[in-house]
DNA sequence: GCAGAAACTATACGCCGTGAAGTTTTGATA
DNA sequence: TATCAAAACTTCACGGCGTATAGTTTCTGC
């Protein structure tokens, strides 16, 4: 045993070459969109022989998977942190924040928002349960957070909601009821609705379909903002 | 001259073929997605070889094009169609119409969705002002037209939006405004928010994201409904 | 020092879009 | 009706892709 150790040794270099390849997957991603995303143009920027991705990722799809698992794991990092650092006094600003950190990071990170919610790679098949269960859950809590702040304000609009325990995912509903004991179904459903009106305006923007019919995406988006926080009741401060 | 005219006969065979190609390249992408449109198997299909389709459309990306422009006023022809049949004297049911449609279509259609909004096959580069222009803005007028049947109950919601006619595609604008010629540009922007939302939910649930979180994307989606007709104030009938 | 495992390369197959060149089919004209 | 150019189509080729198989180099633990 040396000092770092020699069975320590292999392995670093094997996570080492593993970051690599990831790293410049991303960096194709980033220049080409996720299309660029060949193994035969990772291991010739790494001066490799594509074969000996083989020995990090068993396929291509495989690497896409963990792309995307790290990808969306950035996304959720990033609206995370955006609601934590936003004054929880305040539910408008959080969510605000919450849904400005969404779109930013997409505005910046096209590719990486194609990658993780458009088709990904030509011919990519997701595993089961997709590719990313853990960090789609985290935005998917994070969004029932924003849901849980409205509905205080919110749940008159809710009325006659249909909604039951049933109609969610176990796996949701584990990381969400303990978390919000209160709240009902009606508010997931809620959450899933905003996801909805986000993910749409963004994904229009991102794809380049809004452009072609507007020139201010941005006052849009933050018109919809606002409509939203107005209409969940939530009053604005000061 | 024959009785079909000899002129006629060969410009009647490459219009057949130009048609079955298209007709072949769809049925490929209805069974295999956008990814199974390559000019190869068209061909193989056809009895053919991949060139010959040369003849007929210069490059790939130029097939490619063409389909969406098909498929995209397919779509466009759907959600007209249901919102001319819907009563116009009910805008709560044209609106609930129009939507569903719009997701109704997506849904018997998931593929062709994906190659009208998503990446639509590997390395496809779309033509300078879209794929499809004219459908695209007929949609986006069919949602205008939404929003002007809105208009009447909404507007109050809308006193201080910032949007000008200057942040609108003029091309949008010539045949929004002539058809609507009281309109505001806020009851513009509030179509393309309702786009937003429609595309959201309805793009989630195609790409397989909603269906991670939910059994029930229809209730989700009827409860938007509910929830946008409501928000518009807009009267319910009996 | 050496066996064995791990890392990597070489070669090959069948897919893809597409360019260049050659062949067949077809329809108008002399 | 024979002719000839244009149109339709095929053949061959190139480079790119994922990946399977087999072979080679390099490192590690005993």
């Amino acid at each position: 045993m040396t000092v770092t150790g020699s069975r320590g040794r292999r392995e670093r270099l094997r996570a080492e070459t593993t970051t690599e390849i990831k790293k410049v997957a991303l960096a194709l991603m980033a220049s080409g969109g996720p299309d660029a995303i060949t193994l035969r143009a990772i291991a010739r920027e790494m001066g490799m022989t594509a074969n000996a991705i083989y020995g990090y990722f068993a396929t291509r799809d495989d690497l896409v998977t963990t792309l995307i698992n790290d990808v969306y794991t950035a996304l959720a990092d990033a609206v995370d942190a955006a609601w934590e650092a936003a004054p929880a006094a305040d539910p408008a600003v959080r969510i605000e924040a919450w849904a400005n950190a969404f779109r930013t990071w997409a505005l910046v990170n096209p590719q990486g928002f194609r990658l993780i919610y458009g088709d990904p790679v030509p011919g990519y098949q997701a595993p089961e349960g997709g590719p990313a269960p853990d960090a789609a859950r985290r935005v998917c809590t994070g969004l029932t957070a924003l849901a849980a702040a409205a509905w205080p304000h919110a749940q008159h609009l809710y009325q006659d909601s249909a909604f039951d325990w049933s109609d969610f995912d176990p796996g949701l509903l584990d990381k969400v009821r303990p978390a919000f004991p209160d709240l009902p179904p009606a508010a997931v459903a809620l959450a899933l609705r905003i996801w909805g009106h986000l993910h749409g305006l963004v994904s229009l923007e991102v794809y380049g379909h809004l452009h072609t019919q507007t020139a201010s995406p941005d006052k849009l988006f933050h018109e919809e903002l606002a409509q939203l926080v107005q209409t969940l009741g939530i009053p604005r401060r000061r």
